[in-house]
RNA sequence: CGGUGAUUGGCGCAGCUUGGUAGCGCACUUGGUUUGGGUCCAAGGGGUCGCAGGUUCGAAUCCUGCAUCACCGACCA
């Protein structure tokens, strides 16, 4: 490609709005445009490699066992009323009325439409395991887009669902998934990690998340410093203190603590650690027969953070989790929020593992301005239960046993649930079984964010000049830098030659012929991230050389014109 | 969804307080100059000042409503 006829669209200055780095790279590369909030245009850079990645995924997917399919970005209402999600997807569902008032949906996945569809195709066991896959734009009407594609409502999605008739075989595909994941972000180039994961609203049991390493990552993960384990942090279990809970060495009294709300104010006042605080919080209930939600009380020790994702799950908690309102905790506590603790509560009280093993602590005492301290479990609190309800902290020991746990940022790339029947059993999809029996199908869905992998590709990838494309995903492998080539015919002609042979050697060139000074070619060409760059200067020419820059390591090296295209592709493979 | 802020040429911004019909840098066009790291000089083109209403002799500027976009927050009592 000579940069005359194509749309570079590089811009120096970045746009206001871009947040992190890949957002402001893919912005100043011309790579994409914003249409709206979270809805981007794809200009030729970036269409070069949101293609490369597809077509790493599809190659492993297909090399796993996968078949591609297509299905509609508009779905019929009547699927996701069948199950279920019309409900309880809520507002992250974009839903419209056509022409004739029927309702429909912007697919944010495709849960429904393959289950759809292989209810209608799939009639008997012979025809099982089956994987189908599909590459397709989706689009989640996301609460707060952000982060340019990395959090974008429509985005470009590999997403694969596969049948089984039973546990055994979906163990199968779902580790040769796990594996094909692994091979996929391998030859990408990224630095990631599989770790264990909540299956949210998706639905399922196991699953793993597949997370590219980076500072701007959305998520935390915490990792054993002595193992493979690695959980999302919303996953990984706080364990238990070791060791038992000290004696009761303290009277339980009254202080008062105008002012003081929140714990980092107790703390304050009183000349102690957030550790010896406890602090309560009130969610609501199942509801009975009547509708009734009662409160249930949750004490965390000060300085640790509640995880809903925990709480949600245990038996008697509302869920989706709800926090209870100011007014609700003012009747049954005659205090404030910043003044309320467990002591006398007759309600449901579920205390944290670590809360648990605290002795002569602190607590709001129900009483504006005043808090408890002394306080001891079974003497001042008869009954309660315990539970993990806390996000692990960094130095917590590791649930496999071994190490203690650290925490990392990540970007999600990649998720693998095994669903079981969830839809299947919605939408009643069963083939007769080699008994002749009805048989509902057991299901697995994979999920790669393909645009998202752009996006994090880039922000593991890129110095103060631009992104740095790995091999395996750059939009150009080559850039031909000729200097001064309108003047000098010599350097024309070199040029052209290497453009035709590089070319014809299968390798993606970019040549710049455009009437450019050097510095505006280089600029550009480091700033679009083309990790191999061949410079054409009449003084190296005299020696029949020809400059090689590599992009990442700034490595500079003359090679000698007629071995141009082996020395290159011995730098491609390697 | 709550809070804050923004909206002026393709991009980044000034002008608004104190009303008088729009300006700077980059980009673009033309000519010249320069040519191994975003040259320099000159001359140009391009804007219903987000939309709708109001106040006024007169509105980018003041008032009202709407829209769009962004940031922060959405357990941390």
């Amino acid at each position: 490609m000579r940069t005359s006829q194509y749309l570079l669209s590089t811009v120096k200055e970045t746009p206001a709005d871009a947040e992190i780095i890949s957002h402001k790279l893919m912005l100043r590369a011309g790579m994409v445009r914003r249409l709206g909030s979270g809805m981007f245009s794809y200009l030729p850079t970036g269409v070069r490699v949101l293609r490369k990645v597809e077509d790493i995924v599809r190659q492993e997917m297909n090399k796993a066992g996968a078949i591609e399919v297509l299905m509609p970005m508009v779905q019929p209402a009547e699927l996701w009323q069948e199950s279920g999600r019309w409900n309880t997807m809520d507002a992250e569902l974009l839903r419209f009325k056509d022409r004739h008032q029927r309702d429909y949906v912007l697919g944010p996945t495709h849960e429904e439409v393959i289950t759809d569809l292989v209810r209608r195709e799939i009639t008997s066991y012979k025809q099982l395991p089956l994987n189908l896959y599909q590459i397709q734009t989706k689009f989640r009407d996301e609460r707060r887009p952000r982060f340019g594609v990395m959090r974008a409502r429509e985005f470009l999605m590999k997403d694969a669902y596969s049948f089984h008739l039973g546990q055994t075989s979906l163990q199968q595909t779902y580790d040769a998934m796990y594996s094909a994941y692994c091979n996929i972000f391998n030859r990408l180039g990224l630095d990631y990690r599989p770790v264990l994961a909540d299956s949210g609203a998706i639905g399922g049991s196991v699953s793993h998340e597949f997370h590219v390493l980076a500072e701007s990552g959305e998520d935390a993960i915490a990792f054993s410093d002595a193992s493979d384990y690695a959980a999302n942090i919303e996953m990984a279990e706080a364990l238990a203190p070791k060791g038992t809970r000290p004696e009761p060495a303290h009277a339980l009294s009254e202080v008062a603590t105008p002012a003081a709300g929140t714990v980092a104010e107790v703390a304050e006042l009183l000349k102690i650690e957030r550790n010896i605080i406890a602090k309560t919080l009130f969610v609501l209930g199942q509801a009975d027969e009547q509708g009734q939600q009662p409160l249930v009380a949750l004490v965390l020790r000060g300085d640790h953070e509640l995880n809903e994702l925990k709480v949600e799950k245990l038996p008697g908690i509302a869920s989706p989790l709800q926090f209870a309102s100011e007014e609700q905790i003012r009747v049954l506590c005659a205090a404030g929020a910043g003044s309320v603790g467990p002591v006398g509560l007759t309600i449901t009280i579920i205390v944290d593992r670590s809360a648990n093993t605290l002795a002569d602590f602190v607590v709001g005492a129900n009483k504006d301005g005043y808090h408890l301290t002394g306080v001891n479990w079974d003497r001042d609190i008869s009954h309660y239960q315990v539970a993990d309800i806390r996000n692990i902290v960094t130095g917590d020991a590791s649930p496999c046993g071994f190490g203690n746990l650290v925490i990392k940022r990540g970007i999600e790339v990649g998720h693998i649930f095994q669903l079981g029947e969830k839809y299947s059993k919605a939408l009643k999809t069963g083939v007769l079984n080699e008994e002749g029996k009805h048989q509902i199908l057991t299901m697995g869905c994979y999920g790669v964010g393909v645009s998202r992998i752009v996006a994090a590709a880039i922000e593991q990838n890129h110095d103060e000049y631009g992104i740095i494309w790995p091999d395996a995903i750059a939009p150009f492998q080559v850039a031909l830098i000729p200097m001064n080539m309108h003047k000098s015919v010599r350097i024309a002609e070199v040029t052209q030659q290497l453009y035709q042979q590089l070319t014809a050697a299968g390798i993606e060139v970019l040549f710049d012929d455009r009437r450019e000074r050097p510095g505006v070619m280089f600029a550009d060409m480091e700033l679009i991230g083309i990790p191999h760059a061949i410079v054409i200067g009449e003084r190296n020419l005299d020696n029949q050389q020809v400059e090689y820059k590599n992009r990442r390591s700034a490595e500079k090296v003359l090679l000698d014109i007629t071995n141009v295209v082996a020395d290159i592709k011995q730098k491609l493979t390697r």
